[in-house]
RNA sequence: UCCGGCGUAGCUCAAUGGCAGAGCGGGUGACUGUUAAUCACUAGGUUGUAGGUUCGAGUCCUACCGCCGGAGCCA
């Protein structure tokens, strides 16, 4: 009797008889044989169709199959040194489940919109595949992170009364005849739940309704964020540089087929070691400065700053104390440089931009209100976050870690929409 | 929002202002070891839309639509 089998785990079944579930990648033929390349979801197998070895019903069946036409074969596994795998089945039966329709990706190239539009069936190829299964390790390994550190996860709401960093950027609804927006960021809820908890994350998709077209930007993305009472910008910093070298290693030690399917340069991932370099605002400048950069001191870095920064080190690069100016109200301010805000971003390297951004919090209420005066925020409706500061306040300090950014960085690949299922960007919403 | 680029067969692309083509994919057939198999035959077109210039427009001009890349803003 045949064992049901995952293709991944072939090797384990040499000279036994197995059957594969799955859809034909391709199917290549000569003569009297037919060869199936069959994917069941966890890797891809030949399927070796000899017509003097099955009925004749079989051999026909397998002539009519289409390009991911569904279908179980079963079969002999055996040892092949022509094949990629090591392993290929000799086919003694085969069932159709269905024959595919037409399929509209070809093994030739396509342009980006046309595979944007068939994203449903483009997951199923090898790339995509691979990009998915990355992403799934960075998001398990960012999770246990925390979970081991007892970190309690907390998430924040979807729907907000209001912004944390105006109202420009967000998407409006309808909230039974009032407005709500999507959030930006589960961040202040997290600030509620670090005085509740000492030590939380939040990990929820978060929306900006920025119009923004670039290879480093979704309308809708993924964001992890952790929150630490009794925490300063210090160790902010310290948490992130671990965190960000704990994810690096999890996919090299657990993804590196998917890493080497994208052709990605392992020896840049494998330098990812904390601690990280960290640069003072002026430092920055003054690296800027040097190669010519033409900038405006206050200013907040642009993204090809952001590239001439991170291209002098081969790992991330922490920057902080900012301007307190271009900064968000939430932010402390350094008490013995007041110009300055006990902030940070982390910049990947090769030019993938901020992938974390962080902040020690403001703690004092006066100060605070005084902010979101100065900021033109209602008060009524930060009245909540007001209260954090009135009850027990404490030094305290998180940041956010984009998911998608930190996916392509890693993966090697140049735009961000290949890292999540379903891209949404301001010119796509379908599928 | 601004700047730049592109739009021709199902897909990827050709075509000096002068007969609209190729490869892949589809269909039919050949082949006992193929690796994006190969070979032969075959079907497949309102050249993004609307105007204009011209004897003649896929090609030149104008507007619009769509997509791509970048800036600003950000993770």
């Amino acid at each position: 009797m045949a064992i049901d089998i995952k293709v991944q785990d072939v090797a384990r079944y040499e000279g036994q008889e197995v059957t594969i579930k799955g859809w034909l990648y391709n199917k290549r033929s000569s003569g009297k044989l037919r060869f199936l390349l069959v994917r069941d979801g966890s890797a891809t197998i030949q399927c070796v169709v000899f017509k003097g070895a099955v009925s004749e019903e079989v051999f026909e069946n397998a002539t009519a199959l289409t390009q991911e036409s569904s279908l179980t074969v079963t079969g002999t596994v055996a040892r092949d040194d022509r094949s990629k795998i090591g392993y290929e089945i000799q086919v003694s039966d085969l069932s159709v489940v269905q024959i595919a329709h037409e399929y509209p990706i070809t093994k030739k190239e396509h342009g980006v919109d046309f595979l944007m539009d068939h994203r449903h069936l483009w997951l199923r190829s090898s790339k995509q595949h691979a990009l998915i299964r990355i992403r799934h390790e960075v998001i398990r390994a960012a999770r246990e992170f925390f979970d081991m550190r007892d970190f309690t996860l907390m998430d924040a709401p979807i729907f907000t009364p209001n912004a944390a960093e105006g109202t420009s950027t967000l998407f409006e609804t309808d909230y039974f005849e009032r407005k709500a927006y999507l959030t930006q960021s589960g961040q202040l809820y997290g600030e509620a739940g670090a005085m509740a908890f000492g030590n939380i994350y939040c990990f929820g998709p978060t929306f900006r309704a920025e119009k923004s077209k670039t290879r480093r930007h979704l309308t809708e993305f993924w964001m992890i964020e952790p929150e630490m009472a009794y925490c300063d910008l210090d160790q902010d910093m310290v948490v992130a540089e671990e965190f960000v070298t704990h994810i690096v290693k999890s996919v090299l030690k657990n993804r590196r087929p998917e890493l080497e399917t994208l052709e990605r340069d392992i020896s840049k991932l494998e330098k990812i070691e904390a601690p990280f370099p960290r640069l003072h605002y002026d430092e920055a400048v003054e690296i800027l400065k040097k190669n010519g950069v033409d900038f405006e001191y206050g200013d907040d870095f642009g993204a090809t700053d952001e590239t001439t920064i991170s291209e002098q080190f081969d790992r991330p690069v922490i920057v902080h104390h900012y301007p307190a100016e271009v900064k968000a109200f939430y932010m402390k301010r350094d008490p013995e440089t007041p110009q300055f805000a006990l902030a940070m971003d982390m910049l990947a390297p090769e030019g993938y931009g901020e992938i974390i951004g962080g902040s020690q919090r403001e703690d004092d209420y006066e100060v605070l209100l005084q902010r979101v005066k100065e900021h033109n925020l209602p008060e009524e409706a930060f009245a909540w976050y007001l209260d954090l500061r009135k009850y027990g306040s404490v030094p305290h300090a998180g940041f956010g870690l984009g998911i998608e950014r930190t996916v392509a960085w890693i993966s090697g690949i140049r735009h961000i929409r290949e890292t999540i299922p379903f891209p949404r960007t301001m010119t796509r919403l379908y599928p």
